[in-house]
RNA sequence: GCGCGCGUAGCUCAGUGGGAGAGCAUCCGCCUUACAAGCGGAGGGUCGCAGGUUCGAAACCUGCCGCGCGCACCA
């Protein structure tokens, strides 16, 4: 296939797991083996998810490195579940942004893209992609991504504009994208329009400045931010029903500055408690004063040019909009027309989503999708449950934005992207031509390309060779879920609603939709919760981490603390925990190895088992059980967090504890055992491989020896729970042992006995807790010594009333440390003697409580009564002081 | 301004009507031959505040305080 490098096989484990030993050869090698590819002609069901295409020009951050581990989790399941599972990978062309990086590129070499033309840039931009675009894919890499590489897509690939082009003409010719002179957000810095969302607000400090237009008995007093765009007032607003101002409306007063003469009209969108009450109205540089415009037919006079210079005739020519806001200001104020000034004054201001640059509004000719009927679309398709929104509480958001969408402004004026389809006539014609038609002569074609989330937007099908009715969407569209940051609802995932049911509203109902279900995740944090950001020195290089820690300790890592909806708070200690965690598991599985484990012949049903064989593999099976519904959920910080208790606390803890001494006994329980054991480890490797697949295929092949068959962790089945082997009573057994073995190692730790010290003891009473047979178990876990003939009691241990330790500790016993350890335990009991008698003298608890829980609160009481007077006989046994 | 969410151990978070939990951090003791990236043990919380519903509230309702987020407006 290819020339990967062969991972070795292991003979035997070192005592500690080193990732970046089996890392990037392991991965080279799944892919080398055709692991990730998915079959378009396959006969299982098909499972599709595609990424939530990453920018050109960006690298992985631990953003990425969240979402790619909880939908790389999710897929590597479906995989081991029988699913034809692809996971799509591919890009988005970034208009502004690439272009951006490509002019700053240029301009360091001191040329423009307009010194280039529009050909010759796409050419570099091109050019900049097959070089030095596409980072994040190499870094996918590193996390273990599993998508399938021979299906790679970019926004700007043949198939995927012919996608774009095809949706344009449909949405234009059924009047859903129009063109109209608006007032638009407009970068002065990007130089070109953006939509609503691209817009970040932001509270910053200006200033508030009152200035009195018109003279004498006439004159009106407006409020303003921004001073300098009164060069291009063509009104004064009030509100219809305020009294102070009633006898002005329809009036004209002159504008400062200028000498025109403006008039004075009344709307409801004034708002008289603010301010004098009177506004001044600029339609070419405010959407609200645009409106004003509309409504009463005033002109709309643009004062700055696309750079935020102005234009207006006069001494302000040539000035920068920040340039002129002081001078205008000054001006007036020479005039006497200042009448307040607040500074600072802090109210929002737009800033470009991209640069940062403020945004200016600006009235021009732009592209539009008419929203509301799609959006209408998209609100019902969640309403009436095609689409599932998961976690539910995102479903108000989500109808929120929907609901109340402006439309759409696509039109960007950058040479980078896909370009409008529409030809321009000579004589303001405009034409939208379809796939192969020729524009009439002396037509030029629209300037403009469109907006990336356009093309983004189309993302599930388009990847899958729509329009054309191709196989691969036969087999894996609709896709089965939409996995990304709540952040991005609005940015792509309302966008992909809309036009996937726009594209498909004609097919039959189960391909009407773009995906079954949106599932949110929430943004990465840093370890005391608070967001991220460059400028306060918090953020995390994913990469740096995986070095340290191996890609799996931050994949689990990032499993662990995502809850549905929720930001994932990380930091380094959580990173290392987990790294210690993939070593406890890779050293259970030396310990497997070297004790003789195997996965091969049947597993001896339940009945020819020692109890922990039989409690852990009860345990296994309520495990995966438990995740298995977690899953379904999505809950994966729940089902990471079951699984590392099994495997830690468990297997690790008890279970391999527990059989020390029946393996080091040998023959056919020592035979039985390493057969439960081998099945135990083979199914934890399988249920964690999602979660963290390097380790997890490098212990599986080590512990199956698939290795020398080719086989793999990503292709074996994922477990079943199995029913026969639940056992409650091997459950209540081993839970008892633990209560003995955690009280008498309570009491050697608060005598102080060394844990090497074996302790001569005497145990009674195991039999009428029910582990009469299991008194070896727990004198090797509790490291007891058998009684001698001059077995001498000098302290005595009992547990819940049946089991009783005798202890020999040869005269060394802390009498004060027993007497503080027993005087504790009964307070305890008194405090819960106390809360059941309470109850239970309740009448009202006793009447209406079922009758569970009053038993339940009888058994309490009993047992706390009856652990006093215990209690209280030993501290009477104790000798004085 | 409208809406949503959150407030539980030092930190980060689970826990949605019946004995306050986890991981990390802290303290004590251990190299007990899978693992010191480990093992055993321990300490630590009036569950934001105040009312209410209920036999019973961390959980349900109301109000308040504090924090975060989204949307709109901000002349």
């Amino acid at each position: 296939m290819t020339n990967a490098p062969e991972p070795q096989p292991r003979a035997s484990l070192p005592s500690q797991y080193a990732p970046a030993e089996v890392e990037s050869a392991r991965y080279e090698r799944w892919v080398a083996d055709g692991r990730f590819r998915a079959e378009t002609d396959s006969d299982k069901p098909a499972y599709c998810i595609v990424i939530p295409p990453p920018n050109v020009t960006g690298n992985l951050h631990v953003g990425h490195a969240f979402e790619h581990t909880l939908i790389d989790t999710v897929i590597r399941r479906k995989r081991m579940q029988g699913f034809e599972a692809l996971w799509q990978p591919g890009m988005d062309h970034a208009g502004i942004a690439t272009q951006n990086v490509v002019e700053r590129k240029l301009a360091s070499e001191g040329v423009s893209r307009h010194d280039l033309g529009r050909e010759a840039f796409v050419e570099k931009v091109w050019q900049w992609k097959e070089e030095s675009g596409g980072q994040i894919l190499d870094q996918m890499k590193r996390l273990g991504d599993s998508v399938d590489w021979d299906r790679e897509r970019f926004t700007m690939d043949e198939g995927l504009s012919r996608a774009v082009r095809t949706i344009f003409k449909r949405l234009y010719d059924d009047e859903l994208i129009y063109r109209a002179e608006r007032i638009i957000n407009w970068c002065p810095r990007c130089q070109t329009a953006i939509s609503d969302i691209e817009v970040d607000h932001s509270d910053d400090d200006g200033e508030l400045v009152s200035i009195r237009y018109g003279d004498g008995e006439n004159a009106i007093v407006v409020a303003t931010t921004r001073a300098e765009t009164m060069l291009g007032d063509t009104a004064v607003a009030v509100h219809p029903g305020d009294e102070r101002y009633r006898h002005l409306v329809g009036t004209e007063i002159e504008l400062p500055l200028t000498g025109r003469r403006i008039p004075i009209v009344a709307d409801e969108h004034v708002d008289p408690e603010f301010g004098t009450g009177a506004v001044k109205v600029t339609p070419a540089h405010d959407p609200n004063d645009f409106e004003i415009g509309r409504r009463h037919g005033l002109p709309s006079i643009t004062v700055m040019d696309e750079r935020a210079v102005i234009t207006a005739h006069g001494p302000f020519l040539g000035l920068d909009r920040f340039e002129a806001r002081p001078a205008i200001v000054a001006a007036l104020r020479e005039q006497g027309r200042i009448v307040a000034e607040k500074r600072p004054y802090v109210h929002a201001v737009g800033h470009c989503s991209r640069c940062k640059t403020t945004i200016e509004p600006r009235l021009s000719k732009q592209w539009f999708v008419k929203v509301a009927p799609l959006a209408k679309e998209a609100g019902d398709a969640v309403r009436d449950g095609r689409v599932k929104v998961s976690p539910p509480e995102m479903e108000k958001r989500y109808f929120a934005w929907v609901d109340n969408l402006h439309d759409w402004c696509i039109s960007r004026q950058l040479w980078w992207g896909h370009r409008i389809p529409i030809w321009h006539g000579p004589n303001g014609e405009q034409v939208c031509l379809a796939e192969g038609e020729e524009p009439p002569a002396g037509y030029v074609q629209d300037p403009d390309v469109l907006d990336t989330w356009f093309s983004s937007a189309l993302w599930p099908f388009s990847t899958m060779g729509w329009p054309d009715e191709t196989p691969d969407l036969a087999k894996f569209y609709p896709n089965a879920i939409l996995l990304t940051g709540y952040d991005i609802l609005f940015f792509w995932v309302a966008r992909m609603m809309m036009f996937g049911l726009y594209a498909f509203k004609d097919a039959e109902p189960a391909k009407a939709i773009p995906f079954g279900e949106i599932v949110l995740h929430g943004m990465v944090r840093d370890q005391f919760g608070k967001k991220m950001s460059k400028s306060f020195g918090n953020t995390i290089d994913p990469i740096e981490w995986m070095d340290r820690y191996g890609a799996d300790s931050l994949r689990f890592t990032l499993a662990l603390g995502a809850n549905p909806g929720v930001d994932v708070p990380i930091g380094e200690d959580w990173v290392q925990a987990s790294r210690n965690f993939c070593n406890k598991l890779w050293n259970a599985t030396r310990f497997a190895l070297i004790s003789g484990a195997t996965t091969e012949g049947e597993l001896p049903a339940a009945e020819g088992l020692s109890t922990p064989d039989r409690w852990i593999l009860s345990r296994l099976n309520h495990t995966i059980a438990a995740v298995d519904e977690f899953y379904a959920d999505y809950e994966f910080a729940k089902l990471s967090d079951t699984l590392r208790h099994f495997a830690w606390d468990d297997v690790c803890d008890w279970y391999l504890e527990l059989i020390k001494p029946v393996l080091a006994e040998g023959g056919v329980a020592a035979e039985r055992t390493r057969r439960v054991l081998g099945e135990v480890l083979e199914t934890l490797l399988r249920l964690l491989h999602p979660l963290i697949p390097f380790v997890t295929e490098e212990l599986w092949l080590a512990l199956t020896r698939g290795d020398q068959l080719g086989e793999s962790v990503m292709t074996a089945p994922w477990p079943a729970p199995r029913e026969a082997y639940l056992d409650d009573v091997a459950e209540a057994r081993v839970t008892a042992i633990q209560r003995v073995v955690g009280e008498i190692r309570r009491f050697r730790s608060d005598q102080g006995v060394k844990p090497s010290q074996r302790v001569s003891t005497r145990l009674t009473g195991l039999d009428s807790a029910g582990i009469g047979g299991d008194e070896a178990l727990i004198r090797a876990l509790a490291r007891l010594g058998e009684p001698g003939d001059d077995f001498a009691e000098t302290a005595s241990l009992a547990i819940d009333g049946d089991v009783t330790v005798a202890f020999d500790t040869r005269g060394t016993i802390d009498v004060a440390a027993e007497r503080a350890r027993l005087a504790k335990d009964r307070t305890a009991a008194e405090k819960e003697l106390e809360q059941c008698r309470r109850k239970l003298g309740n009448e009202g608890f006793l009447g209406k409580a079922p009758e569970n829980v009053v038993a339940g609160i009888r058994e309490r009481e009993a047992a706390a009564a009856a652990a006093i007077e215990r209690i209280t006989a030993a501290l009477a046994a104790l000798p004085e002081g």
